[in-house]
DNA sequence: TTGTATGCGTTATCAG
DNA sequence: CTGATAACGCATACAA
């Protein structure tokens, strides 16, 4: 390996001269020219640990996600890793694979690592993850959820759930069914299902709510048992993967969709297009979300103050799968 | 941040030491008990960078991927992670968003991070990869394509194309269609097909052969423009995504599957298996061939010979999108 | 403008 | 079994 060193015996001064030229301090034109030359000919680049040792400052961002194929975190991860790129930092994604434990982990480990600042995809805050933020000292920002002490970048998941209730109330649904998550997840279990609900107080619509995870399969296992006894006329998945369960459990049930049955999601995934029918979605800036979280945690880094709730936008897709009741 | 020093002045010892306690090196029992408390109670870690800067090691591995949502990698991705978290490796995922020169230059920049390793999930290898590869001087391991100077996780592509190939001449098809890609991608572009086309050798078939992307939209561009025409009656997609692009448009154009058409893909991913009806396909073990390369890789960072390639196998899934000519 | 000296936190060597 | 010391590669205060 070639150090910072070799470069200055090679051109006949004190490594100091060296580090300075690097680091765009004061060198004669001279020197300069033929460090120029020596550094490319030995296309050396400093050693970023022994730099990190100094300067304390790694350039690397860790991002905590729950699982590896969601169309949603791959999207904000995609965003997320550009705007990082530009400016230099590395990104550093470790997988929790939807295992509290090993998010808390990963906080602890990615501390250990020295990165510069942590994104984390969160599905809920435990006192354990503010504990783990609290010790690792390092800037964060959490996508997805809301929390008062932390840095967050939302989506309107009320205005989300209220588009849908009210699309299906406005086409004459008198009869819904949602297939909703868990309340720990704070904005979909909860924030989103409230805009559902808002969207049918004081309209006479009979509202049945059944519980699934976010898992396509759980949806379709569920939606077997649940779609042959339901009046409703219109379902809605609390995201696009429970939507397309829902709907496989539909077509094996033959009740077809959007005759039978309207069918709605959340999320706008690329695959909500693919099927047939296509299914009528609310699309989130995902990738938008990932560009903010960057913007946020880097201005963090360099110790700027910043707002602490950052909420995005979203708008209903109406397609295919839905239809207004004759 | 509290250090080595730290630490030793509270044991009223020196810093070696200490430094031996962490490392497992010879330590009476009583300053062990002494030191353990100490160490507790101020819960201290080892700075990395400190460390990594006399190691020459960092524990950090990098994947380098073609692009986040694909099934495939994700799958590979997760055992990866997993196989390297248990060794105490992190993992540094680059995603280079199906651009060359971000591929080249993602391996420059772990190169640089002083990565122990790389894991390149390719498409296709370029000298400018040897290149960088040579210039680095990093063990690397390639995943999903062959070459001989480096190591190797290849899928039986041969054998996937030629079980679908001789599933559909065994079930009576005389009339085939092709949904491939370019030859570009080795594993894909001219494994799998040929594999495809050993199965139709001397069987008195009539094969039509279509080129295509990835992209489920791109396929399913090209099947609005082919499938009207055709008398096909069995369709192979080069994997799963091209399948479902088909199949939309098959909705689309009111050809059902299977009757009108049987419908097969590649890969084996979880929506094959949601959508209607569930799609045949070939099932590869991604996640084995995730754990496999963090395997070689490790080997590989030993200083360890091993054997250039790996091939795993992978079987048909026969489901309802294909059945027999009548 | 340049060079010298020192420290960042750790591990390894070697003498005690 | 322990401690002093050098070394890893770099940045910087200070002196020249």
């Amino acid at each position: 390996m070639v150090t910072i060193n070799d470069i200055a015996k090679q051109a006949g001064v004190a490594k100091s001269t060296v580090s300075r030229y690097l680091n765009g301090g004061a060198v004669s034109e001279k020197t300069k020219a033929k460090l120029d030359a020596i550094v490319a000919r030995n296309d050396y680049t400093p050693n970023k640990f022994a730099q990190s040792l100094k300067a304390k400052r790694t350039h690397m961002v860790g991002a905590i996600i729950p699982r590896l194929n969601s169309y949603a975190t791959n999207e904000a991860l995609k965003g997320l890793e550009n705007s990082l790129r530009l400016s230099k930092n590395q990104l550093l994604i470790t997988n929790a694979d939807q295992n509290r434990e090993r998010e808390i982990e990963a906080i602890y480990t990615l501390a250990k690592q020295k990165v510069d600042g942590i994104v984390l995809f969160a599905a809920e805050i435990t006192p354990e993850h503010e504990k783990a933020f609290e010790e690792s000292a390092t800037p964060v920002v959490i996508v997805g959820q809301s929390h008062p002490n932390y840095h967050c970048v939302i989506h309107d998941d009320e205005k989300a759930g209220y588009s849908v209730g009210a699309y299906a109330v406005a086409n004459g649904h008198r009869n819904i069914l949602v297939f909703g998550v868990d309340e720990a997840d704070q904005a979909v279990g909860i924030t989103r299902r409230k805009g559902i609900e808002k969207a049918f107080v004081g309209k006479d619509i009979t509202y049945t709510f059944v519980k699934t995870s976010f898992s396509m399969m759980d949806a379709y296992k569920l939606a077997l048992e649940v779609l042959p006894e339901t009046k409703a006329t219109f379902i809605i998945g609390a995201t696009d993967n429970i939507a397309i369960g829902i709907m496989r459990a539909a077509h094996e049930l033959q009740m077809d969709i959007p005759n039978r049955l309207s069918l709605a999601g959340f999320g706008g995934y690329e695959i909500t297009e693919a099927v047939h029918p296509r299914i009528t979605t609310v699309h989130f800036p995902f990738h938008e979300a990932g560009i903010l979280a960057a913007d946020i945690l880097l201005q963090l880094i360099e110790g700027k103050e910043m707002p602490y709730v950052e909420k995005l936008d979203n708008h209903l897709m109406i397609r295919e799968s839905t239809q207004a009741i004759k």
